[in-house]
DNA sequence: CTAATTTAAAATGTATACATTTTTTGTCAA
DNA sequence: TTGACAAAAAATGTATACATTTTAAATTAG
């Protein structure tokens, strides 16, 4: 694989699994260094990275690792109430049953194996809306969908039961696929807006929770 | 000045005044030559350019300048209509008589010149409303309307007339700085929501009828 | 002539070397 | 001691050179 793509992948992998510390600054040199490659390739991930939020620009002192606060993770879940049902009810017109099938087995793959790591159980989790979503065909929407996918999957390698994807998230999403089957857009985006919200209120509990401690 | 950052304002307005025309395939070899600088140069322009929209990737073919369409203005507006009136609804209530002041300075500014080329009238617009906007004190949120605002100002140096900022948009402008100074918070949303439904309707029917012709 | 395969050319990825800027450190005067 | 200034170190910006990949062209087999 690309050098480019493979430090890209590595660093974000490692940000998730807190290697590097919150509010430490990266310096290219380091970087450099410590994964073995040439600068060069360190700045093209960095400003991916940088473009993605899973590092931030402090003018001229370098890019640091983001922390993590309950103010964050509610405007996130703000912007995502305010697109996600858009984008679904602009989309459920068009979901093929076939693109339904293909959403149920993501929820069963999702679910079924018990010991899946949290970063791939949040990446099968985003593939499954992903796909409700892709239909509404509206490239720019989609984009800032994937956008803040990447926001809120900082949160997600994080800990495991704050979203508690095997309890009630599991029958939402397994009613969400139901009603798009009926046509009920209506409900369906009713439906997508509590499964939000009950998802934010969870993660946002936990940050305060851990913020006082 | 950083050549990295001379090169990315060239080449963007460049793209802005269609010297290099949409569909065209942009290489880093080709672009190194012409603005005389090194690869490495045009190839972090050219990454942030791509990140902000002025650029679009088409798999490993390069990327190319994008064109436009009234199906993506008229998505761009949608999404606008989502957030900006939403920006303002938490700002409001935050604003202070000086920022308004601000404003108002800034509209006599863009009023005033009657000669300002239209991406300078364009920036003055964008600093109005994201003044009004800013003190939302929601960081993503803010990003995502500069994001939005660079796609839509790609339409912008394009046709002067698209957006008739002389005419009924000063109008729209002044009623909306003098419901925000009476704190009536819900009919200045209400106006933001008609003040971006209109310039986005001259820009889309200008649009189609190009389409047309 | 068509299509497939090889070969040449062009473009991009990557490393190293050098230039410039920024940060730090250390020294001296008040 | 403190604060300003100079020197040194570190980090980033930029250019050139080389490696790899991709694209185009040319050649040949069917």
């Amino acid at each position: 694989m690309l050098k480019k793509q493979a430090l890209y992948q590595q660093l974000k992998q490692d940000i998730q699994l807190q290697h590097w510390a919150a509010g430490q600054v990266l310096t290219q040199q380091q970087l450099a260094q410590h994964y073995a490659v040439s600068r060069i390739v360190v700045r093209d991930a960095q400003q991916a990275l940088l473009s993605e939020g899973w590092l931030t620009a402090h003018g001229k002192a370098g890019m640091r690792v983001p922390g993590f606060s309950a103010a964050e993770a509610e405007e996130l879940a703000m912007l995502r109430l305010q697109l996600e049902p858009l984008a679904l009810k602009l989309a459920a017109p068009k979901l093929s049953y076939s693109q339904l099938g293909q959403a149920e087995d993501l929820l069963q793959q999702m679910h079924r194996d018990k010991a899946l790591p949290p970063y791939q159980r949040g990446e099968l989790n985003w593939q499954f809306h992903r796909l409700l979503y892709q239909p509404c065909d509206k490239p720019h929407l989609l984009q800032l969908l994937d956008q803040l996918h990447q926001q809120v999957s900082r949160y997600l390698g994080y800990q495991e039961h704050a979203l508690d994807y095997a309890g009630t998230s599991a029958d939402e999403h397994q009613q969400l696929l139901a009603l798009l089957r009926s046509k009920d857009t209506t409900a369906a985006c009713a439906l997508l807006t509590a499964h939000i919200s009950h998802a934010a209120t969870l993660l946002v509990q936990y940050l305060k929770n851990k913020q006082d401690a």
